[in-house]
DNA sequence: AGACTTTTAAATGTATGACAAATGAAAATT
DNA sequence: AATTTTCATTTGTCATACATTTAAAAGTCT
């Protein structure tokens, strides 16, 4: 079924994972098949059984296997559910805007540029439950005592549930990305009374276009938000300029 | 700076593993901060070498470290480069649309549609490079005994192409999972000569209202361009059906 | 003194063997 | 027939040993 060896620019582990993983890719391992033992593995492969675990530990940290233990366990191709894309997706985002020094403008842009994209699907497909829960995340971000992270939290819910109001869950897998990645950036933001009363503004207008099912309003706004978002960004960055030239 | 055990659900070496994960997503551990090493790990959370390194190598599989043998050596924190985002975005998005049945219409959806949402940029944005690629890959799409593989690889290609064009490296990213991760369901479609030449249309024209500046005119196309490739899907699927019941 | 070679210590990679714990099937018992 | 016990299988964990790689440090030669 696979074999390889002598690539001696990888650890045999990691060309073990390879080796199955192309196979799981490729489909010719099906869902919820058993792989070998361990045992059997490393006879297989003619490597010992730590090694075989160290290639199963990579596999299973992508998902695409899961482990039992006991008689008739095994390890299992993994049928990979949303969620744990969603998991996976978002650690990666992340990692990857605050490690490579993305400015705030292109993630922004990338985020809303998508997040309009999800305009004229949800003005077509939203149902109430999705309109209740933005407007219960706008009623949550009214309340004055709100701390900085709870307000970021609520952001991230209310543009959640206007993605997955689209109705397309390849849609609303993609963006996850770029919405959560976004909220340590958010974070960094602090949020004045004044900024959050423009912002509720702006969602509760998105709620309401969305409601009267008028997409391009909808994306005119989330224009708007997007400007206002970057406006506050420059002003953060600008005091931190500022304060560090003191 | 982390600790755990007596979870109880779940092996020590995926705690160890969420434990140096989340050290590193939460920005305690800085880019390229070599970890402690193995022997000095298994002291610290009071396990054998072999667990600690069955969790290390669920973090290499992310990207999140790597290691380098010899003195000095060690695991260290990795910068996640785009390409390998990419890699992990379009396995994880490839697997996610063959596991779970998700249907040709809403991966095609979600695909145009933010493929869409790029046109405004990439009218803005692209170079000369980025024409002659896109027209390179048209010109590789005309030649008559090209495989159904070889013209899907330059379809994607010049998709590819096109995202690029809008200049951002976040949409790039994200896209590329759609993108790429469509071209098993699209290999399923044989694209007849005729089919071909319709496509090479469409794909003219959108280099040409690219390389005009008229992002409507880009977007329309591009919407065309999605129903005539779910056109082709129906016509796929419905000749199957009517083999199985034949 | 400077350039080259050798040694050495530290670290990961791999192998082996042992035991613990879980688990479901099969056998034994009530 | 239902319940309990036994048992084989498989993953999880640990301990130890050795191979391999690597760069610094020490040594050697010119």
């Amino acid at each position: 079924m696979k074999i390889e060896r002598n690539d001696a620019t990888a650890d045999l582990s990691a060309q073990i994972a390879t080796a199955i993983r192309d196979a799981i890719v490729s489909g010719q391992l099906p869902v919820d098949e058993r792989l070998p033992s361990e045992a059997e593995l490393a006879e297989e492969f003619q490597v010992s059984r730590s090694t075989v675990r160290e290639a199963l530990k990579r596999l299973a940290a992508q998902s695409l296997i899961r482990t039992q233990r006991g008689a008739f366990g095994g390890a299992f191709i993994n049928r990979i559910a949303f969620e744990d894309a969603y998991g996976q997706h978002v650690t990666t985002s992340t990692l990857l805007l605050s490690m490579n020094a993305v400015s705030f403008d292109v993630a922004c842009e990338a985020r809303f540029a998508m997040e309009r994209a999800c305009a004229p699907f949800a003005v077509k497909r939203r149902t109430a439950d999705h309109l209740a829960t933005m407007r219960a995340e706008i009623q949550k971000q009214s309340q004055p005592g709100l701390s900085d992270e709870s307000w970021c939290a609520s952001d991230v819910a209310f543009h959640r549930a206007f993605v997955d109001s689209a109705g397309n869950p390849v849609i609303s897998y993609q963006l996850a990305g770029s919405v959560e990645a976004m909220q340590p950036l958010m974070n960094m933001i602090t949020f004045t009374a004044r900024n959050r009363e423009k912002i509720i503004l702006l969602h509760t207008e998105i709620a309401n276009y969305l409601d009267l099912g008028n997409p391009g309003a909808v994306e005119k706004i989330l224009i708007k938000l997007s400007d206002y978002t970057k406006t506050l960004a420059y002003d953060v960055i600008a005091a931190k300029d500022k304060e560090k030239r003191a």
